[in-house]
DNA sequence: ATGTCAAATGGTATTTGA
């Protein structure tokens, strides 16, 4: 079984690259975020005319978050039940596994409204992930926070910047706390593993990326965990999203 | 602030968000 988390940068920008992704890759559910999209828009068709059953949680101008899956497809849930919420969180039954795709505010900066908001998205993201914990869970996307220096190529740039704070990393760390276990770090806890690169300043040529794609498996589905890889290929295509697709295999 | 990109707007450049 292959999940993927790609934060697309705009599916309406992003439709053939990301057509061409899974006309090209072995994927059998792809988590997707930032579609930019509502509902109407978005490609349902398309992914059909690819195999794919597809959930899609769209706002329009901003965020949206979907689920595309050629295992099977059940509605579980859109929403984190916050006040106001923003379409930023995904859930769907594929192949016997939850999976949910979740886009986590920026924050901006520590001293802006947003990043108060940030860490009450993910307390409530840590609440939902506790009344799953004993099913077999996939909670995937862009955290928007990179877990530790290593995730991190200049950590001095972070410095009381969003993506690294404390108070961000105990956040997300609330879900190793329940159970979950970083994908990625199971099976290479000393590789930076960059998925995210600036557009600017030719951060990818560089290097100086942010590991902020993050897969999460509830205890059940640590021991399935059999590889995950950064399709920096795909980021070196033409007119690439800023994010690499980031792949889990489990057995 | 940024060697950038994407969306929206009464627009043919600017603003906003990332």
């Amino acid at each position: 079984m292959n999940i993927v988390t790609w934060n697309v940068n705009s599916l309406t920008a992003r439709w053939d690259r990301v057509s061409n992704f899974l006309s090209t890759r072995d994927v059998d559910i792809l988590l997707i975020q930032e579609t930019k999209q509502n509902d109407a828009k978005f490609p349902t068709a398309g992914f059909a005319e690819l195999g794919y059953e597809t959930y899609h949680v769209g706002q329009g101008q901003w965020n949206g978050v979907a689920i595309a899956s050629r295992v099977s497809l059940e509605r579980v849930s859109g929403s984190l039940g916050l006040p106001d919420e923003e379409a930023r969180y995904v859930a769907a039954r594929c192949g016997g596994i939850t999976v949910i795709s979740v886009y986590v505010p920026n924050g901006r900066s520590l001293d802006n409204p947003h990043y108060a908001y940030k860490l009450d998205w993910l307390e409530h993201l840590a609440r939902d992930a506790a009344t799953r914990v004993a099913d077999d869970v996939v909670i995937a996307g862009d955290f928007n926070v990179a877990p530790t220096d290593l995730d991190v190529y200049d950590p001095a740039d972070f410095v009381d910047a969003t993506h690294a704070s404390d108070a961000e990393r105990r956040a997300v760390s609330a879900l190793a706390d329940l159970g979950y276990v970083d994908a990625q770090r199971q099976v290479d806890a000393t590789s930076p593993a960059f998925t995210w690169w600036d557009y600017r300043q030719g951060a990818y040529r560089r290097n100086r990326g942010l590991r902020i794609d993050l897969l999460w498996c509830s205890p059940s589905l640590a021991p399935r965990i059999d590889a995950v890889w950064v399709d920096r290929e795909e980021r070196e295509e033409e007119k690439p999203s800023d994010h690499a697709p980031v792949a889990l295999r489990l057995n």
